[in-house]
DNA sequence: GGCGTCAATGGGTGGC
DNA sequence: GCCACCCATTGACGCC
């Protein structure tokens, strides 16, 4: 299976994005080492991705490709039982790429249809109740977060503004900041008015 | 060990 | 009856 056009440059785009923004992050030195390093294990590995994603051999969601299948969830594995006899549930951690897609597609439309579900779930790997769950869970976030406007304003402060136009040029980036603010790769917690978006 | 996040679960509901 | 939805909750996981 090939990634679809419209797919490729956006997910290229969207890693490319979060290196630049905190690349001119960076220069302020205000981040601490821990946060650094911490960034450079995870820009290391977002550079391999960049990389694959230009690469016209390989494609992501191909079956060559590796950083979907080592990482993805083990979602056909049977759940494994404790000491106690008691089944023991697994809970799947989604790839940053699959993320992404997931929230490229939320951002586009908050309720998928079954054939787009399923599409989706194959382009991904993913079950298709995963992404119907994932959807789920993330329309109820969304509203949450709605009932709770004071969470994540220092972000919305800067979007409104308009001020520093590079961190908040991508309202899908943004979308995926404030769903995912606690990412200490997306976040910078060292500001002293709280979390500031990198 | 406490806390936050999130995928998954389960109950209730409505449309077909 | 089946399916998808909303909503609250659970349990795993990572960070401090």
């Amino acid at each position: 299976m090939e990634m679809s056009d419209s797919v490729k440059p956006l997910t290229s785009f969207l890693i490319e994005d979060i290196l630049s923004i905190k690349d001119s992050t960076r220069l302020n030195g205000r981040c601490c080492s821990q946060k650094m390093e911490r960034y450079s294990q995870w820009k290391e590995e977002s550079e391999k991705l960049s990389e694959r994603l230009r690469s016209p051999q390989e494609t992501v969601f191909g079956l060559q490709t590796e950083s979907l299948d080592a990482s993805s969830p083990s979602t056909s594995e049977p759940s494994t039982f404790s000491s106690s006899g008691k089944q023991k549930r697994s809970r799947a951690a989604f790839t940053h790429i699959q993320v992404l897609e997931l929230e490229k597609k939320f951002n586009h439309q908050k309720y998928l249809s079954a054939p787009e579900r399923a599409h989706l779930a194959r382009t991904l790997r993913l079950t298709e109740t995963q992404v119907k769950i994932w959807f789920q869970n993330r329309r109820y976030k969304t509203k949450r977060k709605q009932q709770t406007p004071d969470l994540c304003k220092d972000a919305y402060k800067a979007e409104a503004l308009g001020l520093r136009e590079d961190l908040v040029r991508s309202s899908l980036i943004t979308s995926i900041c404030k769903a995912y603010h606690y990412r200490p790769y997306l976040w910078d917690y060292s500001g002293p008015w709280g979390p500031t978006l990198w």
